[in-house]
DNA sequence: CTCATAATGCGACCCAGGTCGCTTTATGAT
DNA sequence: ATCATAAAGCGACCTGGGTCGCATTATGAG
């Protein structure tokens, strides 16, 4: 949305867009959901409402900028050699960025913010597609050699394998301990294995 | 909360509680998650704005106490004889629930509306405690069975299957067909059987 | 039937979120 | 260096969510 289509990429346009971004995070890292009010950063950042508001709209579009930025700065799919072992990497990942005691809480609410608003949750839409596009490569490469059977919903498997996770920390509200993650790797693993991914024949 | 601690439950109160109810509901049918304002509210039901603020503190109270409410109405637990049927049977009526045409919008808009706010959402975790025990008997059965293996953590089964459509209904924003729904629930029972739910012995 | 009072109705009020028109600044092209 | 203009600053203003004090109603007890 607000990508490059800044007119003027020099100085103060990007000064702008930093601070206030960073006052967004800043303001999502110790307040949390409902903290995350125009003002608030406004005050922070220095920069005027009415600019925060012509540029971004209000704090949905904003929530959805900083989304989208972050879909930009890639992460490292794991290859571990088993199919296992990068789920298990993978559930890893997002149990230990979620919980943090430091900087888990700046994802955590980032998440939850997005998901108060219309507009925000869109972002997310397209958030997650790139995730799990990047993570159905574990599963393609298992594909490759044979672990799970040929025709396996690459993107399903991944879907199975972080769902427990995000419906733990954002659905139920229930905690999500270390043990729960790997559960969830294993849980898909297996089913992977069995062959519960491929494209289904009869009706059942 | 606003359970029967009322001092007066003779007929004003509860038509007054059901008249705010009812509308939103109503609000939530047709309108949905932004539409939700106690102005909105408020004129459909006829009841004054203070009221409503003085009952129920605010729109989140609201939604508190809309949850609280439809956990009363407990639902039929599936025994189809089988693991999978029953498992089959449970996610489809998460589907179908919610993918209504008609009433979907109903539950998935209440679900939305609860998600955004930090004391509806302390009343979302309690009701899906409550769903969590209740279709864990389903597997308890399983187990007595003999088609799990003993020592099978349920409710991690159940939630196994149903965060999947959780995930994609409120978090992912993906569409959520009748296929996936009949994923999850294979994929769930697939890994019960594998052992996967089993408490794990080694760090591995 | 009477009465104390819980609960709602009512309207004025407050204030934060958001908008508007204008001014000022700084960017990038000439 | 100059200049047209995109973008930010600024403050007044508007709107609607939420509160307060008081009047009114109806409930349930005696």
């Amino acid at each position: 949305m607000s990508e490059e289509s800044i007119r003027r990429p020099g100085g103060r346009s990007a000064r702008v867009r930093a601070a206030v971004l960073d006052a967004t995070l800043a303001e999502l890292a110790d307040g949390g959901y409902d903290q995350l009010t125009v003002e608030a950063i406004v005050a922070r950042s220095g920069v005027h409402k009415a600019t925060l508001y012509r540029r971004w709209g209000g704090i949905d579009g904003l929530i959805a900028d900083v989304l989208s930025r972050s879909v930009e700065q890639p992460w490292q799919v794991p290859d571990t050699g088993s199919l296992g072992g990068d789920l298990h990497a993978i559930t890893r990942l997002i149990y230990e960025g979620f919980t943090d005691p430091e900087q888990g809480a700046i994802p955590r609410n980032l998440i939850v913010a997005a998901l108060r608003s219309s507009q925000a949750a869109q972002a997310l839409t397209g958030f997650f597609e790139t995730q799990h596009g990047l993570a159905a490569e574990v599963v393609s490469r298992a594909v490759r050699r044979g672990e799970v059977p040929e025709g396996t919903d690459a993107v399903d498997v991944v879907r199975t394998a972080c769902a427990p996770l995000y419906y733990r920390l954002f659905v139920t509200g229930e905690p999500l301990e270390e043990e729960a993650a790997g559960r969830a790797a294993e849980a898909a693993l297996a089913a992977a294995r069995a062959g519960a991914f491929l494209p289904r024949e009869r009706p059942a």
